[in-house]
RNA sequence: GGGCGAAUGGCGGAACUGGUAGACGCGCACGACUCAAAAUCGUGUUUCGCAAGAAGUGAGAGUUCGAUUCUCUCUUCGCCCA
């Protein structure tokens, strides 16, 4: 008996896919299409774990899907510009350009390993021209309808990095990156105009129903639809000013106004321009970040100027107006008023300055006496102390309210606002798409002619150079247009741009004219099945559905909305941590196990702690190399313990066992296929082969099923109980024809998961040109059923029958059957119920 | 603080629309083979109990003939937003 040789059968069937090209597609409108993409990784250098799991569940789908006959788009590629180049080529001294070729190609030699049913033909990287070019038209394309604008605004500028952030690359007020604290700096930026698809791309996603419904509740929260009142309020003054808008999602609480607040870059701030105490409060403000979440979390500080409001529903009541930290210029109008017993922002701010505290609501199970104390309550309840509007209750009923009676007296308006802020796009980095802009000296800006594209990147650049290296480039930077003298644009695209079109271009990759042949992406578009981490619930996903609302804006030509039909996100892979005594992180490496529960140091020296299980990660050391496992147990026996037991939702905890069993079942797998080869030159009979083939049967249906629900831990738990079974049946004699058949149908059921042991066993049986079989509904009949008898809801027996047994039959059996039957006395029966074939329940 | 989700043996996890809880795997125990070990094969494995039996799906209630599944309250954990 022949062990089974991963090594040579894996690269024989790689090499065969590679020479026949056999993942190779064109389009054709005579075949329906499957679009299954998995999320293209950033070339850093190796393959992760995360990587062998997000792929092996794409290439079971696009397997499937092809066996099924569907003509399977299912490529990849290289999300190739980004900060990380940047940084290795500063750290070894080389330039970005050559890190990342010689990471692709690394990182190709190791996906190929895996035996993925690629089309490398369509292989892209969006750092080369003949990439980013298209890109660059985008951006123009956009710009001439109006989507794309410059402005200058506050930014989280990263001092170590020397870039801007967006926001969600600020955590804790800090860079994610770099961990510096993030300051506030003015800058002229690009922006995409996504707010102004707030409402389409909210809308979008009820139609997205193979979409997971926590990501699209995440995009909902952060496009953050609000409803609520714009408010105009009479100030009076010494400055020349009449009035202040604002917006509100509460206007029903304005008798509990007791302050407004403005945003230090309120148009008012400019008679303050050279108040030498403002300035200074200006200053301090700008230490504080611009998130949400800085502003929640940090000391509430205000600028009192000499003016006050006027409560337009009480004009007896007159109020100070105060420049404060925690308002930005971007929500509402950059302005809101404070009601500090229902907001806790307002609250701190008006214990701080000694500002009255009304309370105007009250819960629900409290009376009108209800006092808000020692922080705000912005619950539900009912109003209060607020004059006509008493007893109102809130929130819903009195905002509406409120609106009507502040809309009948022309002092406000109905308003709906976003939370949803537009994109910036400028990135102060040398490696990344070039905007395709210059200026003058007059900071005019002037779009590059599309005759002139790509702006490509100069090479050769000195990459210590402190800032962007692109500064530095003179020669790059002048450009004559129209026979003027212009200075290019030297920043960059934001990286999550190239990534908001790469799916368009997998259709079209050669294509020279244009970023994609309409013909091919209406063949390909959408994306049937994407596949990817959470972690890009909100920002890639969003961008990219953004980027098809932009394209198709004022467009007859292309009227993609949603580029992705079908979502799954794949949970994280895990390992367990571990560490000396000196609290310094080991890999798992470098430890071995005493006794199956003690670590030591594989040098005997230390003891280790093992600590819980993490997403596997560089800077805790619990990562696994993929290759090693690959050239120890083979790409089939990842593949199979990547998916096995955790659902490809949740996070998989990787353990040496469980790849050994992995390892070891294939070894079965293969021994089981050489005694059905045994058996196959045996005596025939046809006794048993109605058995083999209902069981095949069923096993088809169960595997059909858990593919297309994703639940591919199952499939594999199938392919273990059909072990099982045929390798106790298979000594039973079959006829040739009908073990081979079955054995053949359970074969190629087995090749999306282990392609090339599948792909080995299905060649030795010479089958050729094989389809996925579809199962036989009127095979999956069973000649006998388990019927559960209980008493009171109990189970005391079980009955075994043929179906469609009728309730007095059963009676009947059971009448018989002592060990039921001590359990009650008939004449005691008060009910039965029963369930046709399935229960029934004997109440006493 | 808000939103979403989860909780089942020693562990990862099954259980279709309410109908036999614990499939399958890991681990563990015992047995076979072996001088021995590894590998392999077989048997067993929710808990308590010799057994009959009883209890049992985070806790508590409710609906139901019947609840892991539905409803309410609570606890813990995870993720996202703040």
């Amino acid at each position: 008996m022949n062990r089974y040789n991963f090594k040579a059968i894996e690269s024989k069937w790689q090499n065969f896919w590679e020479k026949n090209k056999t993942f190779k597609v064109k389009t054709d409108l005579k075949k329906k299409k499957f679009y299954c993409l998995e999320m293209f990784p950033y070339p850093s250098g190796k393959i992760h774990m995360g990587h062998v799991r997000n792929y092996t569940i794409g290439d079971v789908l696009a397997r499937y899907k092809a066996l099924k006959g569907y003509n399977v788009l299912h490529p990849m590629g290289w999300d190739s510009f980004g900060m990380p180049a940047e940084n290795a080529a500063r750290q070894n001294n080389l330039d970005p350009k050559t890190w990342t070729e010689s990471n692709i190609k690394n990182m190709k030699a190791q996906l190929k390993k895996l035996g993925l049913s690629i089309d490398w033909d369509r292989e892209i990287s969006t750092c080369i021209p003949e990439y980013y070019r298209h890109q660059q038209e985008f951006f123009l394309e956009l710009y001439d309808k109006g989507l794309v604008y410059r402005k200058e605004q506050y930014v989280n500028w990263d001092p170590v990095d020397e870039t801007v952030l967006a926001n969600e690359q600020v955590i804790d007020g800090k860079g994610w990156r770099s961990g510096a604290v993030v300051e506030r700096k003015k800058l002229n930026q690009w922006f995409f105009n996504i707010s102004k698809f707030s409402q389409e791309l909210l809308d979008g996603l009820d139609n997205l129903d193979l979409w997971p419904k926590k990501v699209k509740t995440m995009q909902k929260n952060w496009i953050g639809k609000s409803f609520g009142c714009e408010i105009d309020f009479d100030v009076e003054g010494e400055l020349p000013v009449k009035n202040i808008k604002c917006f509100t999602t509460r206007p029903d609480t304005l008798f509990g106004f007791s302050f407004l607040a403005l945003s230090v870059d309120h148009e008012i701030s400019k008679f303050y321009q050279k108040n030498k105490d403002f300035i200074k409060f200006k200053q301090e403000c700008s230490k504080t970040g611009t998130t949400e979440e800085a502003i929640a979390v940090g000391e509430k500080i205000g600028f009192k100027t000499e003016l006050k409001a006027i409560n337009p529903l009480n004009p007896n009541q007159k109020v100070p107006v105060y420049f404060a930290n925690f308002v930005l210029m971007d929500y509402g109008f950059g302005a809101v008023f404070g009601c500090p017993a229902h907001d806790q922002r307002d609250f701190d701010f008006a214990k701080k300055y000694n500002l009255e505290i009304k309370t105007v609501v009250r819960p629900n199970d409290q009376n009108d006496n209800f006092k808000v104390e020692n922080e705000a309550y912005p619950g539900p309840g009912v109003l209060i102390n607020s004059d006509f509007l008493n007893g109102l209750s809130a929130p819903e009923k009195s905002v509406l309210e409120t609106i009507k009676i502040l809309e009948d007296k022309k002092l406000g308006k109905k308003q709906i606002n976003f939370r949803l802020k537009d994109w910036g796009v400028s990135r102060q980095r040398y490696w990344g798409c070039p905007i395709p802009i210059a200026y003058d000296e007059n900071d005019n800006a002037y779009p590059i002619p599309k005759s002139k594209l790509p702006v490509k990147l100069p090479e050769n650049i000195d990459i210590n150079f402190k800032g962007n290296p692109l500064n530095n480039q003179n020669d790059w930077r002048e450009i004559i247009i129209d026979g003027k003298k212009l200075l290019r644009e030297t920043d960059t695209l934001d990286t999550f741009v190239c990534s908001s079109w790469y799916y368009l271009r997998f259709c079209s990759p050669n294509e020279t004219g244009y970023g994609f042949k309409k013909e091919d992406i209406d063949y390909w578009m959408p994306v049937d099945q994407y596949i990817g981490g959470v972690e890009h619930a909100i920002l890639h996903l969003l961008y990219s559905r953004f980027f098809m609302h932009a394209l198709s804006y004022d467009n007859d030509k292309f009227n993609i909305l949603e580029p992705f039909d079908g979502l799954f996100t794949q949970g994280m892979v895990c390992h367990e941590t571990y560490k000396d005594p000196d609290n310094n992180w080991i890999s798992p490496e470098e430890i071995e196990s005493i006794d199956g529960k003690k670590y030591l140091k594989k040098d005997k020296s230390k003891l280790i702690s093992v600590g819980p299980s993490e997403s596997m990660s560089k800077s805790k050391k619990n990562t696994i190399d993929p290759e090693n496992i690959i050239s120890n147990y083979g790409a089939d026996s990842a593949r199979l313990f990547i998916l096995s037991d955790s659902p490809p939702e949740k996070d998989v905890q990787w353990s040496e066992e469980g790849i050994v069993s992995s390892f070891k079942f294939i070894q079965k797998l293969w021994r089981l296929n050489e005694k059905i080869l045994e058996e196959i030159n045996k005596n025939h009979s046809t006794d048993f082969d109605d058995q083999i083939t209902k069981y095949t049967n069923k096993y088809l249906k169960k595997v059909h099923d858990n593919l297309e629900s994703f639940s591919y831990n199952k499939i594999i738990a199938n392919l273990y109980e059909m072990y099982s079974f045929l390798n106790k049946e298979v000594e039973k004699v079959y006829s040739r024809n009908t073990l081979v058949n079955n054995y053949q149908k359970i074969l190629i059921v087995m090749t999306p998961i282990l392609p090339h042991f599948a792909n080995e066993c299905l060649s030795i049986i010479k089958a050729k040109n094989f389809k996925w079989p579809e199962y036989d509904i009127s095979m999956l009949k069973e000649e006998t059923i388990n019927i559960v008898i209980q008493i009171n809801g109990k189970k005391r027996g079980l009955i075994q029958s043929k179906p469609n047994i009728s309730e007095e039959k059963l009676f009947e059996i059971i009448k018989n059957d002592e060990k039921i039957m001590k359990y009650f006395d008939q004449k005691n029966i008060k009910k039965k119920i029963y369930i046709k074939d399935k229960i029934l329940n004997i109440i006493i």
